[in-house]
RNA sequence: CGGGGCGUGGCGCAGUUUGGUAGCGCGUUUGACUGGGGGUCAAAAGGUCGCCGGUUCAAGUCCGGCCGCCCCGACCA
């Protein structure tokens, strides 16, 4: 390609808005361009890189034996109101209406879709396993986009969704998908960090993130630093710690609280640390309610809350029912004294106190040197609170947590029955009874997965491209456009290179030196070969590893040679 | 949705406090020189100051409303 006749539009600086690494160094380096919030059009270099990512995916989709399908991108309320995801998939998904005004939205996902589909074909076992993908534009309404490509509205993922006979046949599915995300990774050099997750709107089991450890993530993991367990923080387990032992120390007493309805005003009024203080929080789970009790410090985690009680709604009690249940304003509820139809759970960590703190059921009240079972009886102990940096690793005996930010690049699921269930995704098995097909489905964002790679990859100058993902490989710049020896050296370079297969962009545009170099340090070429003064005084030429500044000085007639033996071939 | 910031040639910014001819750097165009790290000189083009309304003799500047963008939070495959 020769870059006189190419779009190249660099910028010296980047756009204001433009913060973290990614989204400054695919602006400037003429990648892609901002159409409105959270919405981006790619340029050639960006959608080459694209392209050559997707490629990588789908190669490894297809040895992995997965089927590449193409599903509409517009689809039909009934659907999502089949599955009951019309109105709760978070964030809400983009709604149109045509002109007979039937509503659709923009896919976000495409279980029902897909499901729809297999639906219509599937009927006997026979055809099972069978696992289709596809790599397609995915709209999600974010509250908030940010970070460039981070997170966007409107962004290429690959989606995949196995359908298989048994929890045997969705084992396999899931471990041959997980394998593939191993090498796709690899293959774009992203280290990885697999963690345990949440299965959000989707539903499911065993999910797994692969992470990308970055400043830049909005994603929080902890990782032990003794052994491999590494969670997504709203998930991440705790280790049950010893139980108090002895006996109570000191007696129950009310004190007055005005106005303290905070764990920090309480603590000031009462000259003690949120550590010697117990939460209680009410929560409505279906027609039940829980006061719920996690140490004043800690934050109730309410996934493994919802885990816990299996309730189809769960909220926070509203100020009214607060007022019904302890007969307090918001802000003073405490265990004693409630009424039997609240049952008391709490935190593991509250069996470890003594002489606590609470709310007292009445307005401007709490108890001082409160024990449990002295005091009052908790129904059930559980890990609620969510993980922090430091606690113990719950799975070895030595480790710590530690906290990371990081990229979700991809997540996997076992979803099991329930999107062939609702839609009918059935097949007859070989004992002649019907079944519904046993679903996985895994997801990787291609367009976040670029800009990951440029977080990962980069320096002061610019970006580092993997080989793998880089818009061209080698790039040949011509300095000095007036000499005709030279040009005639450069297009000898440039022709060698691609005869030898590398997409090689040809840099001849009449202009000075610096910017060229600048612009192949910017935009992130992986090898670099320089016709210049050298290749005039002794007929060589430079050839330059982006990543190491690694240089080989070799004939032209070696360059492409040289080219490999830095890059490889 | 809550909090904060911003909106002035393509990009980065000054000017707004105290209303009075719209500026700077980079980029762009033309020419010349130059040709190893965003080079030099000269000339030039390019702006309804986000939009609408108001106050005023006069609004980029003051007032009201709206729109857009970014960051933090909440939320989230």
């Amino acid at each position: 390609m020769l870059a006189s006749q190419y779009y190249l539009p660099t910028l010296r600086e980047a756009p204001a808005e433009a913060e973290i690494p990614s989204h400054r160094l695919l602006l400037r380096g003429g990648f892609i361009r901002p159409l409105s919030a959270g919405v981006f059009s790619f340029l050639p270099l960006g959608l080459r890189s694209l392209r050559k990512i997707e490629n990588i995916v789908r190669e490894e989709m297809n040895a992995a034996g997965a089927l590449e399908v193409f599903l509409p991108v517009l689809s039909p309320r009934d659907l999502w109101e089949r599955s009951g995801r019309w109105d709760t998939f978070q964030p809400q998904p983009l709604r149109v209406q045509d002109r007979s005004e039937r509503w659709f939205c923009l896919g976000p996902t495409h279980e029902e879709v897909i499901t729809d589909l297999v639906a219509m074909d599937l009927e006997s076992y026979r055809e099972l396993p069978v696992t289709l993908y596809q790599i397609q534009t995915k709209f999600r309404d974010e509250v908030r986009a940010r970070g460039g490509l981070i997170r966007v509205k409107e962004f290429l993922m690959k989606d995949a969704y196995s359908f298989g006979r048994s929890e045997e046949d969705l084992d396999e599915a899931y471990d041959a998908m997980y394998q593939a995300y191993v090498r796709i990774f690899e293959r774009l050099e992203l280290p990885t960090v697999i963690v345990r997750a949440e299965a959000g709107s989707m539903g499911g089991h065993d999910t797994r993130e692969f992470m990308l450890l970055s400043e830049n993530g909005e994603d929080t993991v902890f990782m032990c630093d003794s052994c491999d367990y590494a969670s997504n923080a709203e998930c991440a387990q705790i280790r049950p710690p010893q139980a108090r032992s002895g006996d109570k120390l000191g007696e129950r007493e009310l004190v007055s609280t005005p106005e303290a309805r905070t764990v920090e005003q309480v603590c000031e009024i009462l000259g003690t640390t949120p550590e010697q203080l117990a939460k209680t929080l009410i929560y409505r789970a279906d027609d039940r309610f829980f006061a719920v009790m996690v140490r004043g410090d800690r934050s109730l985690n309410e996934a493994k809350l919802s885990g816990l009680l299996k309730a189809e709604e769960l909220r926070m009690a509203n100020d009214e029912e607060v007022r019904e249940l302890t007969g307090a304003e918001v802000g003073f509820a405490g265990p004693i004294g409630l009424p039997d139809e609240v049952t008391i759970i709490a935190d593991h960590e509250i069996a470890t106190m003594s002489d606590f703190v609470v709310g007292a059921n009445q307005d401007d009240a709490h108890y001082v040197a409160v024990d449990v079972g002295a005091d009052f009886q908790v129904a059930q102990f559980a890990d609620l609170r969510s993980a922090v940096a430091g606690d113990a690793c719950p799975v070895c005996n030595e480790g710590r947590l530690t906290q990371h930010r990081a990229i979700e690049l991809a997540h996997v699921f076992k979803l099991g029955a329930k999107y062939s269930e609702d839609l009918g995704a059935l097949f007859v098995d070989s004992d002649g009874t019907q079944k519904p097909a046993i679903m996985g489905c895994y997801g990787i964002g291609v367009s976040r997965c670029l800009a990951a790679i440029v977080e990962e990859h980069h320096d002061e100058n610019g970006i580092i491209w993997p080989r793998a993902a880089a818009p061209f490989e080698v790039v040949v710049l011509l300095l000095d456009t007036k000499d005709e020896e030279l040009r005639g050296a450069a297009e000898q370079v440039y022709r060698s290179l691609q005869e030898v297969g590398y997409d090689t962009m040809f840099d001849e545009r009449d202009m000075s030196a610096g910017i060229k170099f600048a612009e192949a340090d910017l935009i992130g070429y992986p090898a670099r070969v320089v016709v210049g003064r050298k290749t005039k005084q002794e007929g060589e030429v430079e050839v330059r590893r982006r990543s190491d500044a690694e240089e080989l000085v070799v004939p032209v007639a070696q360059a492409a040679d040289a080219v490999q033996t830095l890059l490889g071939s």
